[in-house]
DNA sequence: CTATGATGCGAGCGATCGCTCACATTTGCT
DNA sequence: AGCAAATGTGAGCGATCGCTCGCATCATAG
């Protein structure tokens, strides 16, 4: 009998159906992480919602915590994912349009269930948040570090790392403060504009002539 | 006998005896929630550390989310109060100086009890919280505003609302992101300068010659 | 002093929470 | 079919939580 004391997760979710437990958990989880906030989001709530038994949840995973965790993993690599996707595409352009392209693609990745987002964002306790919500900036920093390096003669600034740092916080900043507060100007093409000419004058590349640029909003 | 229910929280505290307590409360609360997250603040914890028995607490305070929000409402104050009255004194200044003062400023408030400051925007519930976060950004977006609206012929940017929105936001961001993931940044003078001329460059304001920016960091 | 209201106290209630465990059912394999 | 492993079940435990309430103590006025 090599069973464990059946407490602990189980290791493998081997077969078929257990793989549809635990999905069914996570996307459980995170409706009633939405519905209720997460300190009344309890385990047994998240069991019934998933049509699941409470002790079938903790067969996957040891604590709340964890579940939480999962469901913060998950969310982060779909937003990494729309993140990476896109700004490979923005190599060879021009400062300028991808700036725009930065801005746009943050805002696009907000899209992703902005609910849940923002519970996971404010409400999940420190230990489990931080490592992932700050994965993403990580790795967009990287990459727009990246970026500016290849694209070092159309710029003025000297601090890769901090403009790319800058770059990203502002960008990450703009967004989700516009899709928690004012959502209308997710919606609005100058709002996408201006936070583009934010970076695009801070980085020093050349841009639209000013006498163009008239009224943005 | 004009006494109440005996429950819900006294209407006045009127002898100095009880603004002790209140006080001792509010400075428990702060220290528990550093010590112990949102989660684990249980009520009893915070009468205890305030060396007030939880019947005390509750004549004072109706909910634990009202203890908090106190807290909060407090802290908050503290900001707006080191916010206002620096901005208060940079009307005349050109936008570069006053620029480099907004960042100064921010980066100022957030000294006041970061670690506080962090539990609260991060663990507080909702409900309580937003509110009284988002009055200060508020409050600094009106005064950015006014400064803009005397300062229109050094500036390029058309939409008032939307730079002063995007310029605070931006400050707000880049001093909360490195008080929390960067505190070396705090401490550099080059960081300061850095956003700064972030700022002054989406605003359009003449800066130091190109020639001279140098290695910032 | 006494009387009265303001303030302080803390045992403990009812609810809920995260979580366990002994057991039942299903699946995969021979 | 038969058996073991994988998976599912849910009553309920112990802990803790937010909070109540009956009563003690203190401050002040008469």
């Amino acid at each position: 009998m090599a069973r464990r004391p059946a407490t602990s997760p189980r290791k493998n979710a081997s077969q078929e159906r257990s793989k549809a437990t635990v999905e069914a958990l996570l996307s459980a989880t995170a409706r009633v992480l939405v519905r209720e906030g997460y300190d009344h989001a309890s385990t047994n709530k998240i069991a019934d919602a998933a049509g699941v038994s409470i002790g079938s949840l903790y067969q996957y995973f040891p604590t709340k915590e964890a579940l939480v965790a999962a469901v913060i993993e998950r969310h982060s690599n779909e937003m990494m994912d729309v993140v990476r996707s896109s700004l490979a595409r923005v190599a060879a352009l021009p400062v300028a349009d991808a700036a725009r392209e930065l801005v746009r693609v943050f805002i696009e990745a907000h899209r992703i269930e902005p609910k849940l987002h923002r519970v996971l964002v404010e409400q999940t306790p420190r230990i489990a948040n931080a490592e992932h919500v700050e994965k993403v900036d990580k790795e967009a920093i990287t990459l727009v570090r990246a970026y500016l390096e290849a694209h070092r003669s159309e710029i003025v600034v000297d601090d890769l790392d901090m403009a790319a740092f800058i770059a990203v916080t502002c960008v990450e900043a703009m967004t989700h403060t516009a899709v928690q507060r004012r959502p209308e100007l997710i919606e609005d093409p100058a709002f996408v504009e201006e936070v583009a000419t934010f970076l695009v004058r801070y980085l020093g590349a050349r841009e639209r002539p000013r006498s163009m640029l008239g009224r943005t909003i």
